[in-house]
DNA sequence: GTCTCTATTTATAAGCG
DNA sequence: TCGCTTATAAATAGAGA
């Protein structure tokens, strides 16, 4: 879909490839969130583009879950603070949105992977000997969000003295 | 792009939501690999129907892997079989088809899992606490594929005899 | 790497079997 | 749920800044 047809094959012009990269990146990640939202299905993308860098989608977004999170906090905190707490919400949340990114994208991926064992296990329980692996590595998994649950909770409980000025009332 | 200009958001006929579903997951799809082909880049989607049901696409895809496997394996012992040993060896792949599926894309998404926990590491090296619990994520990651190649070397070792006509030459 | 422009190709909504 | 058809909407290749 554009001046002239193209195979589908290796792109040999490194600055194109690049720049087709980009394009047809946003294209699937735009297709995607259509997706998501026209059939209210969980969607979850990781691309790595030809200089390895790894980009992900996943619906529900980051961004929800991080309002949610100012929201709830706020509600919960905005009494003891002063009127530009929401300000500095803000920009504490930025601070912490790497790290709040990295985990959540463990977690969501985690959750998959979770959920598609179930699915697994409920359609495939004659198959013994591959499932004794499958539920070990389920257990693994379920050790794992456990562990990232617990990295995060422990984030959210060392930064609320800074953020929402507890201690400073 | 169809008949008429559909609204972005929930489709509320839950019949029409399911052909909406179907048609885009494929496109969606189809996007997905001329992106891997063209721009030679890693893509793995993982998409949950309006039924709940788990949909996966990746690249490279399980049959590269599947048509190596039968390649390498028929080479070195397509002497020692009967003339049907290739026939045969369709057969038992398929057989072996959902346990390998399983198997492939557990392990491509660990893999996925801990590229991009390298590339995190690299680039938030000052994130010290958090990075402790990433570096232990991927010590247990580690562990997991190493546990799924061993359950794929296990299965091929189990059933090659059978396969491959070994003790009967 | 990004953005714009636009001719063209491609995806798909609606409808039918 | 699938396949097919067709009118139309949307994505994008190529080129330039």
């Amino acid at each position: 879909m554009g001046r002239k047809k193209i195979e589908i094959k290796m792109l040999e012009d490194s600055n194109t490839r690049q720049v087709t990269f980009s394009k047809r990146k946003t294209g699937l990640f735009k297709k995607a969130y259509e997706l998501s939202i026209l059939c209210g299905s969980e969607v979850a993308i990781v691309v790595f583009s030809p200089g390895k860098k790894p980009y992900s989608f996943g619906h529900p977004d980051i961004n929800t879950v991080a309002t949610k999170f100012l929201q709830q906090e706020s509600n919960s905190n905005s009494a003891l603070c002063s009127s530009s707490s929401k300000d500095s919400n803000l920009v504490r949340l930025n601070q912490l949105g790497e790290v709040m990114d990295q985990l959540y994208e463990e977690e969501k991926r985690g959750a998959i992977l979770d959920v598609a064992l179930h699915q697994h296990k409920k359609t495939q329980l004659d198959k013994v000997k591959q499932l004794h692996h499958l539920a070990e590595l389920r257990c693994k998994l379920k050790a794992r969000i456990d562990e990232i649950e617990v990295a995060e909770t422990m984030l959210k409980i060392k930064e609320q003295p800074v953020v929402f000025c507890k201690n400073h009332a």
